[in-house]
DNA sequence: CATAATTATTCATTCTAATGAATAATTATG
DNA sequence: CATAATTATTCATTAGAATGAATAATTATG
């Protein structure tokens, strides 16, 4: 009954809270939790979540640097975000407009915004629909061209 | 390559454009934009979007109504929802505060409001924070509860 | 009203992301 | 340096949402 959105949060707060030294330390303190994970999840988790490993006082330990240096994303992930909710892409000069259902827009935006892409300079979401400003080496109607395939359009 | 909500996107395009009587005409105006889905399908996604059917000279057509009156979602859909993408619930008199990863909160916000719950009158969606406001006749206190039950937290 | 047509639902199957056991690869330690 | 410890990855399995064939239920029609 727990996502992994929600173990990954948990790994956060615990990796705040706490000098962990190793997958196996951190699957035990889930497990004191009540969250049942293995060290390959473990591993995949701090992977995601750009965990680095620190010198401190003579061991190593685990921790998220504050500055947000996740992983960019695989395109695999913007992919299936795209390929989920994104209905329509549309370009007008360098502006794509995504269509997405009914508050979707920032889930699109925020997988954009965390991706490598350097096609975009940036993306304005509201409810249902993303703003998204293709850079100056591409095009509007390449980047829209982009999406519509990575959303299976 | 077409996810559930971008075929539920087509359907409302294509109602309408056309007069669409039943269900096995709309699962052949899908399968010409290159959608498959069977009857059984179509089913389903006319009852989500809160398709009607209207009489229109002398027969029967399917239409979304224009006022946003889809079904509210079941009490199962928001669970998964907040399964998913809540990670922490906090209260402090009739205000709850719901966290979610970092752009999830709008999708939170909008299963919320589209659930029949009376015990919330609005919310407030950030990039990963919810405020909830908790109706008069329940307290902060219970909603925040039924969220954390909701979460699985 | 009988029944054909349509729609909703059940139940088995499919699909896909996530998981874990096992193991390969890498790092830390004595 | 050898090797124990740790981490990453492969591959088989699992879990859960979605789907479709079949059928039950409902509606439309002559």
């Amino acid at each position: 009954m727990t996502s992994k959105s929600q173990r990954q949060h948990l790994i956060e707060r615990l990796l705040a809270e706490r000098s962990v030294g190793d997958h196996s330390e951190l699957v035990e303190l889930l497990a004191v939790e009540g969250v049942e994970a293995s060290q390959a999840s473990v591993s995949r988790d701090l992977d995601e979540l750009g965990a680095v490993k620190l010198r401190a006082g003579g061991h190593t330990v685990y921790a998220i640097p504050e500055i947000a240096t996740q992983r960019a994303i695989p395109i695999e992930a913007l992919r299936r975000v795209c390929g989920d909710w994104v209905v329509g892409a549309e370009h007008s000069d360098n502006l794509v407009v995504l269509t997405t259902p009914p508050g979707s827009a920032h889930v699109v935006a925020s997988a954009i915004d965390r991706s490598d892409t350097t096609d975009v300079i940036g993306t304005v979401a509201g409810d249902d629909t993303i703003l998204v400003i293709a850079a100056r080496h591409t095009s509007g109607e390449a980047v829209a061209k982009h999406f519509r395939d990575l959303a299976g359009l």
